[in-house]
RNA sequence: GCUCGGGUGGCGAAACUGGUAAACGCAAGGGACUUAAAAUCCCUAGGGCUUUGGCCCUUGUGGGUUCGAUCCCCACCCCGAGCACCA
């Protein structure tokens, strides 16, 4: 094999800033959207454009999505793969705070930063539909679809505990408060109690975990999903208190409820001012207050002592009869089920250690095997659903499992109790007391209450204001701008104020795919016509860290416009696959552990098709890899040795005969880098070709069929390299418009094929044998072959076992 | 603590999800070409024995099922990610 050759060898630099040009020169990354015929809708989550750029993990990923849209385009379809930027939120805001450069002159920065890195790798994006979500032409269909949600009674406001930082006054994101301190200054957080907007995703619980079971996404997710959701059946029973009413828990344990002896009610339970008796009145508040100032964090990290107060207050287990003290402690939240428990020390550890700890009766209600109603508890028994009850009256004896829906029903039927389900989920708070995003469109006028903006006066312009940073007043900084805050009331007509709090940058996320089809629609969120033509998403592609938050917004904000009559579907990714993540170091890249590789260097020295053929042969797409530069040779070498084989075929005359053993192999690669890359697997797609190359140049062939066969399927991942191998075989229009090579099933298997002899499962022998040959046949042959007959020694065969064309063991003595 | 992933040569990894463990690539060693280097090309290569014919061992650890286990089952160890007092 002579690498002849008068011609160029390849020279990255050139052949992709050629491709670059031409491509936007033809269009060729713009499918019409409204004629398309087969529309593929390649979805990658958009970056938030932060100062450093994309990294080398962002890169593994994007590219990734580009050579699944890549790959379908070859396949036919009218492949649509946008792009744009998440450019609102907590993160930029306190960039621009750290550098004192004011996020709206950063972030444009940024983007052109971003937007320069992203076709410099050669993404196939739609440049035509960028959109950011800083920009008014796009938050302001943000702001229509609160006001679509506040309309429909999906958007409410209550108040509601944030993170307070007393050193930065400011409000913190639970991911700013590391081990109950700020993030910034170390200063111990605390929790303020503001009024904020809430939407209803509770209300949705239930369908989002069925639809779960219907979509084609990646396992890890959909359980991730599942749990965050985290549906419990129980019970809700009512404790009568002495002076009318009753303490409503909910339980998922209802079968324990004799062994019930003590309650508790969260700290901010409404029930604790109205029970709690004189005597006990100082040591109650003193404690409430303590609660209260505890920051949101470490309150539910659970490693301290469980501590408590008595309120002097008692109810009547409706089990026994019995009047069981009630206490308050910050080990029972709020926001779960009713936020008070019947407490069964017994049988669930953190009652149990309260027990301990306040020296209150701990009775058992379930044995196990070996056990009985007096067997002594030295921790709570918790795994005890297969036990059965003791100490349970008219239970006794009962299955824990069964006891469970007979008891709810004995509590039914006396009215105290029903069984009900429970989901972990809370309303989704979108109030953010900041300056970076969105307003929310609502006005507060003093006659006329809380009035949404009408939709003719959207988008509610984020005023530029110099000083943007938050203050003690825990109050967005759109408060101090005077003549953006006082509006005339838009029903009377009087001076009223604006709501001042921005959205969550979520919320801007969970719609963008809806936004991108009809991006050049002024008039209209989403055009009809091109979201029944392109949504939903048929494949998305992003990273695990948002499998749930953003996933399961996106998935509401879909359910509620459907409902609404917006939207003809109501799971907007029929799709969905998570990429791997990159490891530098032994660790995930970021900032923080200072491992980040910065890609530009590596493209600018090796070109963005080395690069990505280099990134997409670390390892599986789903699984990730390890960056180590070295390795970027491997590819590189493999585009050159390919570029000379492309100028060896291009002087080859057509039809050249093709030993069978290559033609086999030919089809063997078409057939693996088909199924491989439509799975994901482009690392053993990469392998498959450069097998076929190897076999290639050993064989001396440089076939046109086979060569074009072989720049096509390199076309996904090497994509200006195979556009221009594409020309140097004398084809003029875009590789991307040819056909994906197919294969002959009649061509994938050799006519011979190799056995293995195994004696007594261990590998003794091979012999080659026609394909499809029959037990004796293989027999026979494996019989004559001097090795086995060693192993054999004349022993007597007792079972042999054929796998066909691949193994057979022969088991003797 | 809980829920998902995952532990295979010097390194990244592969193995039709029970059938030749280490494909493909990197790094390494030897050779060819060259005044020389780079590039390129050819050869070697998991470990250990060896009488040079071969033989034995090897997929985190220990058991099990099977003619046969990287793959299935049980127990344990380690690494990564996410969730975290959810009653």
């Amino acid at each position: 094999m002579t690498g002849t050759s008068t011609e160029q060898g390849y020279d990255p630099t050139q052949v992709e800033a050629k491709w670059r040009a031409r491509w936007a020169e033809r269009g060729t990354n713009q499918p019409d959207l409204d004629k398309a015929e087969r529309p593929f809708y390649n979805l990658m989550m958009f970056p938030y454009p932060s100062a450093e750029g994309l990294h080398v993990g962002n890169l593994f990923a994007f590219t990734g999505s580009d050579v699944f849209g890549r790959f379908q385009r070859l396949q036919g379809h009218d492949v649509f793969e946008p792009i744009g930027f998440d450019a609102f939120g907590i993160h930029s805001e306190n960039y621009a705070i750290k550098i004192g450069v004011h996020p709206g002159e950063l972030i444009p920065r940024n983007i052109v930063n971003f937007r320069r890195q992203l076709e410099r790798i050669g993404g196939m994006f739609d440049w035509r539909h960028e959109l950011a979500t800083t920009d008014p032409a796009y938050y302001k269909w943000t702001q229509w679809l609160f006001l679509q949600l506040y309309r429909a009674g999906k958007a409410y406001k209550r108040p509601a505990a944030v993170n307070w930082c007393p050193f930065d006054k400011t409000v913190l994101a639970n991911e700013q408060v590391i081990a109950g301190r700020c993030e910034r200054c170390n200063t111990p957080v605390e929790q303020r109690i503001l009024d904020q907007w809430f939407f209803r995703i509770t209300d949705y619980a239930e369908r989002l975990l069925q639809n779960l079971d219907r979509l084609d996404w990646s396992e890890t997710t959909a359980t991730a999903q599942r749990n965050w959701l985290g549906r419990s059946e129980g019970a809700e029973i009512a404790f009568e208190l002495p002076a009318g009413g009753a303490i409503r828990v909910f339980t998922t344990r209802p079968d324990t409820l004799f062994g019930a002896t003590f309650m508790v009610l969260a700290p901010e339970h409404p029930l604790v001012r109205e029970i709690t008796t004189g005597e006990r009145r100082y040591d109650v508040e003193a404690y409430v207050r303590a609660a209260a100032s505890r920051d949101l964090v470490s309150r539910k990290i659970g490693e301290e002592d469980k501590t408590g107060v008595f309120t002097g207050a008692y109810a009547r287990n409706p089990a026994t009869g019995e009047a069981i003290p009630v206490w308050i402690a910050d080990y029972v939240l709020m926001e779960y089920g009713t936020g008070a428990i019947m407490a069964v020390p017994g049988h669930d550890e953190r009652d149990f250690a309260f027990a301990t700890l306040h020296g209150l009766p701990i009775v058992r209600v379930v044995a196990g095997a070996g056990e009985d109603a007096k067997t002594p508890l030295q921790e709570a028994y918790i795994d005890n659903i297969e036990g059965r009850l003791v100490n349970s009256g008219q239970f006794d004896g009962q299955p824990a499992l069964e006891a469970k829906s007979a008891i709810t029903r004995w509590l039914e039927s006396r009215g105290a109790g029903k069984g009900v389900v429970q989901y972990r989920l809370h309303d989704w708070c979108i109030s953010r007391q900041r300056y970076w995003g969105p307003p929310i469109p609502i006005i507060y006028c003093e006659a006329c209450g809380t009035v949404p903006v009408p939709e003719k006066d959207l988008p509610v312009l984020l005023p530029n204001i110099p000083d943007f940073r938050p203050d003690d007043t825990g109050v967005s900084p759109l408060a101090r701008h005077e003549e953006w805050y006082y509006v005339p009331c838009p029903q009377c007509g009087r001076r009223a104020r604006r709501e001042t709090d921005v959205s969550d940058t979520f919320l801007d996320s969970a719609w963008y795919f809806l936004r991108y089809p009809s991006t050049e629609f002024a008039d209209r969120p989403f055009d009809p016509a091109r979201t029944k033509k392109w949504l939903p998403v048929t494949t998305y592609i992003g990273g695990n860290e948002h499998a749930v938050l953003h996933l399961l917004y996106s998935r509401f904000i879909c359910m509620a416009l459907q409902d609404l009559g917006h939207l003809h579907f109501e799971e907007p990714f029929t799709r969905f696959r998570a990429h791997g993540l990159i490891i530098k170091d032994g660790a995930k890249m970021s900032k923080s552990k200072g491992n980040v590789v910065i890609p530009d260097d590596y493209i600018a020295k090796w070109g963005a098709d080395t690069f990505r053929m280099y990134l997409m042969s670390l390892g599986p797409f789903q699984e990730g890899g390890d960056f180590r530069d070295a390795g970027i040779s491997g590819p590189r070498r493999f585009l050159d040795k390919v570029w000379s084989l492309v100028g060896d075929a291009a002087r080859c005359a057509p039809g050249e005969e093709i030993h069978r053993h290559i033609q086999v192999k030919w089809h063997q690669t078409k057939r693996k880098v088909t199924e491989d890359t439509a799975g994901l697997k482009y690392n053993t797609a990469i392998a498959a070709m450069m097998e076929l190359l190897n076999t290639l140049r050993e064989e001396n062939c440089s076939s046109r069929e086979i060569v074009r066969d072989l720049v096509i399927m390199i076309a996904p991942f090497a994509p200006h390299f195979a556009e221009e191998c594409w020309e140097r075989l004398g084809h003029h229009t875009s590789v991307f418009d040819a056909e994906w090579p197919s294969w002959d099933p009649d061509l994938v298997v050799e006519d011979e094929v190799e056995v293995v002899v195994q004696v007594n499962g261990k590998t003794r022998s091979r012999v080659r044998v026609p394909r499809d040959a029959d037990e004796s046949t293989v027999v026979a042959a494996a019989e004559r072959d001097d090795a086995v007959q060693r192993f054999m020694a004349g022993k007597a065969v007792r079972k042999r076992v054929l796998v066909p064309n691949r193994l057979l063991n022969l088991v003797v003595q």
